[in-house]
DNA sequence: GGCTGATCTTTACTGATTCCAGTTTATGGT
DNA sequence: ACCATAAACTGGAATCAGTAAAGATCAGCC
């Protein structure tokens, strides 16, 4: 987990002026992976006093952006952001209470690239959720 | 494309009442596939008076749940339905305007069942979203 | 034809996200 | 260090898909 001083760096390095939303809200998700935004927001408030939930939002999408964070949306439920950035694994979700994991999966992407050229798409990007239901549920 | 009489029959194969709503909304998302709910309310009420958007919305979950249609819903998009069941096929989307369609993606679900498995998960279903640009945008 | 629970209609509401207008703050050039 | 400007932030209100509730209707069955 990278400290406040790691964060710092990170957002300098892509071109984001350090401001304190900023670096608050990436540490928090990068302390809570797969958290939606209002996990997010009451972290950022927890850890550095008032800072207003359009600010946050304002902060997901400037880092987003910039590919610092990454956003994840499974079907029916609120936007989910984490820190994991530049390899391209997968998740599962539960169906049951909306949890989400990690996972590998191999995926013929060239193929599937193939396929969406005969459909006239140019297809740059592949994503895999798998679903169904946690230890709990 | 099913007629008005081929559509009855699905709802009444799959258990369900036979309502002029029903055949309207099932008939109108052959017709359009990949249509969004705002689409699917606009053909049915083109196609057969007044129907409101409750009963829409109430039809598109019965008839999701009876797997007479399926649901998908794109990171960031509004849901769209499809008539296609019973296979899996896959979707590209268009990041430019969301136009969507079919592909095939073979992906090795056994693996991805493992890795899930590994992460504390009971998969049971898999669905790959590739997105892009299609040839307008 | 009459019954009964499933469906529909109407209307209101929720909750996530975005928009807007005005204010504050950080940063590059002097 | 100082200024000007672009980038960020605030707070409030708007938007929009989807859901909820209550009463009116209707399909399927006897």
């Amino acid at each position: 987990m990278p400290t406040q001083t790691d964060c710092e760096r990170l957002l300098r390095e892509a071109g984001l002026r350090v401001t304190r939303p900023r670096v608050s809200v990436l540490s928090a998700v990068h302390a809570h992976p797969h958290a939606d935004t209002d996990t997010i927001i009451r972290a950022v408030r927890q850890g550095s006093g008032v800072v207003s939930h359009q600010a946050v939002y304002d902060v997901l999408k400037a880092l987003t952006d910039a590919r610092l964070l990454r956003r994840i949306q499974p079907a029916g439920l609120v936007a989910r952001y984490e820190a994991r950035v530049g390899d391209n694994h997968h998740h599962v979700v539960c169906r049951g209470c909306g949890a989400i994991e990690d996972i590998e999966v191999s995926l013929d992407l060239a193929g599937a690239r193939r396929s969406a050229s005969r459909a006239g798409f140019a297809a740059d990007h592949a994503e895999v959720v798998v679903s169904g239901l946690c230890r709990k549920c």
